[in-house]
DNA sequence: ACAGCGCTTTGATGTGTATCAAACCGGGGC
DNA sequence: GCCCCGGTTTGATACACATCAAAGCGCTGT
């Protein structure tokens, strides 16, 4: 049935020359690794694609699970984690829309991945990607970058977790969901904040009480604003970035 | 000076099959990304690489220096890190033989590098290595492999400092040190400690005071030996990895 | 052999964050 | 409108690790 409708679009592809069907329309498209990707390529993509929708708290995949799946992110936030055997919990990151889900070369996640809010997927076979990518050089450069992207986050990331204080930590975060998801103006940005305090606590390497007086107390130095629940106005930017960095 | 030499083994390289020069005696080849290349693609690689010595302490690199030069290390021990602004650091991971140093795809280092030991390294131009990684799909597939792996270590890093306590963390060094360049026997490892105690610190998110306690805790408890300065013996490996995990 | 020096170990005390506990707040259902 | 109820905030206390300080140990050079 599927492979039906991609044979057509394929047909119009020719005349128009831009993406059809779901691809036409995905609003993540130019964030995600099918940017790199010709309209015929694409097309080949598409044809291969399939979308699943997760529910808050719902679990994508577990730990050294032998997955068959990766993904785009087309909305929501995810939440990838490690767990120790007694429960103690580190997120490692979180993806948002455009995001890619999933380990291209070793073939096992080495986290679990947890909705946190509704998320929506673009799910592809694993085995059928890593096809492409040997086929298509500028996919596999394109899944490289992306993991050398992660890399230096999570980099970044071990300087918070091994050297940073609470203070600074809470406000390093706050900066990563400005430069990742933020509407920033000059020196504001308002942030979709979906996750909970323990989430944030469990990225931070700190617990739910150290955050939640943490953010009251940038709250009471003007450096943040509530804006509706789950969403946050950073009403200076530059100054909360120099608090993430310790230079007072 | 260098080229005619390399002219000359490339011309003795259609009779033998075999690596000749450096290369032939590489200690690291088979453990480097030079593994996945042939005999004659190893000759190409070899005409524009260049050996160098760093002395222990010496900067390798800086960070944020638009870097033209990545390297094999040969032999030594090399420590990455980042510097908050007043000071602080943290290690983000260890170099050993046959471990690449250098970002493939960014241009620019994330961390400094500095040596820690004597360090031996085979250095390569940047941009002509990443011409051979165009050039050679299997090139540029071993190097993703290598920041895949890289990766997987950071994620797990990012575990130990977020939520273990300073017994786990120093247990899951010494583990690290068994896996990476330990001499393993069934349920005991001895391995070369070349870092000092406070670069121990600084890679496990502690002091070197919590750190020298710890150590001399597990040696009361009969895990750990030391076999002379810089050189120690894990005595119950298998305890030590379910201590490193929290599992008592 | 001895002195000097850097690194490490051990000890005494301090503190930032965790833990325990209770109050608060906002949204959904009746 | 009101009552739950989960998540959050705030408060009181505890503790693991940091900090400060001194002693120990093993090189290196003379």
């Amino acid at each position: 049935m599927r492979m039906g409708g991609a044979t057509a679009e394929q047909g119009c592809l020719r005349l128009k020359q831009v993406p059809t069907g779901r691809c036409a329309v995905c609003g993540v498209r130019q964030a995600s690794f099918c940017s790199v990707l010709s309209t015929a390529e694409l097309q080949q993509l598409h044809a291969m694609s399939s979308q699943k929708i997760f529910e808050p708290g719902e679990l994508i995949v577990e730990e050294d699970a032998s997955v068959r799946q990766v993904a785009n992110v087309l909305s929501g936030t995810i939440k990838l984690f490690k767990l120790l055997p007694d429960g103690r919990q580190q997120i490692t990151g979180f993806l948002f829309g455009g995001d890619f889900l999933g380990p291209m070369l070793s073939g096992e996640y080495a986290t679990f991945a947890e909705a946190v809010n509704r998320v929506e997927l673009c799910m592809f076979d694993q085995d059928r990607l890593r096809e492409r990518m040997d086929a298509w050089p500028h996919l596999e450069r394109r899944l490289f970058e992306d993991a050398t992207q992660t890399l230096d986050r999570a980099l970044d990331w071990m300087l918070l977790l091994g050297r940073k204080t609470a203070t600074e930590r809470v406000a390093s975060f706050f900066v990563m969901l400005a430069d990742r998801v933020g509407e920033k103006n000059d020196a504001t940005a308002v942030v979709e904040v979906p996750m909970s305090r323990s989430d944030i606590a469990d990225y931070l390497g700190l617990t739910m009480e150290t955050v939640s007086r943490q953010i009251s107390q940038l709250k009471r130095a003007g450096l943040l604003a509530a804006q509706g629940q789950h969403v946050l106005e950073i009403r200076d930017l530059p100054t909360l970035r120099r608090r993430a960095e310790g230079s007072q």
